[in-house]
DNA sequence: CTACAATCTCAAGTGCGCTTGAAGTCAAGC
DNA sequence: GCTTGACTTCAAGCGCACTTGAGATTGTAG
């Protein structure tokens, strides 16, 4: 006796994941999410769908591209349950790229604490200008190549 | 006996900051970085842009807009080097920035790793799904008003 | 002096992640 | 049956952080 499952109205579910419709449709026009359509052509989303935008919703948090979440999620069953394995891939994936971008602000985060120590006067230590992994940055790449000296130059003043 | 403090090229300061000229003309017009000329009009830097350009850059790393880098720089002596306390203060302010930035980020690893353990098939304890401070992000406001239910039904498959 | 790379300005374009608006259709309550 | 609000499509616009291109000028090495 498994009733319908009653669907959703592109409304109830912008109430409920907090996103907004447009961001819905956009999300649909991107194939991270589907629909099926009432005879008047209205979206009509099945439960399941909030789940796929709450973990859209995570991977925004985490800074992860659209496209790549959409990667991500087209390995998830369209509108079943993920199986733990499913889940597991996805999720472990995500915790890479989520711990490395932490570890980055981590460094971040120090740079600006020894800076405060080193009152970037005599900056000899200061790490803000020995931007080590900075290329790991999404950059043209390129950085520091030949003329890299050492801070020494900027060092003076 | 100090020297003129030889000036730099817009090209000089591209490849010692690893930052592209087109870049370093977008910061001036921005206000972030300025530059003196030469007869000819072409702009010439004192190395202490360096300092500003590095300091830039670890904002932008830790995903501070420019235009608070901007703010922010604008605390900072424009090419001198900034004292112990101007230096304290910025770096105070956007370490506050970075580890709320990092307190988010370690949220959405450890919901990764809770949701391996629920599989998300019986996700009542799945904290995807409950998107406690996600209304700290540059939201729309209005996230999980009135119809915010628990996930009961969100469970529900 | 000349050649050639580097630089200049200004306008327009790009990529991402949506939002907004116009003009029209659908669905639910009275 | 009608009204009203939610929904539809499509095209265009936006904010951010730049990049690209055209066309002109500068600066330096030989």
């Amino acid at each position: 006796m498994a009733e319908p499952a009653a669907m959703l109205t592109i409304g109830q579910v912008a109430l409920r994941s907090g996103v907004a419709p447009s961001a819905l449709r956009f999300y649909e026009a991107e194939g991270l999410i589907r629909s099926e359509r009432t005879d008047g052509n209205q979206r009509r989303y099945p439960r399941a769908v909030l789940r796929r935008v709450a973990v859209i919703q995570a991977g925004r948090t985490a800074g992860i591209p659209l496209a790549s979440i959409g990667a991500a999620l087209s390995l998830l069953p369209d509108d079943r349950p993920p199986s733990k394995r499913d889940w597991a891939r996805l999720s472990r994936a995500w915790r890479r790229d989520v711990e490395e971008r932490i570890a980055l602000l981590e460094r971040v985060r120090d740079d600006l604490a020894s800076c405060i120590g080193c009152g970037c006067l005599s900056l000899r230590s200061c790490r803000l200008f020995n931007p080590v992994d900075r290329a790991a940055q999404a950059g043209a790449g390129a950085r520091y190549l030949l003329g890299d000296e050492p801070p020494e130059e900027i060092l003076a003043q």
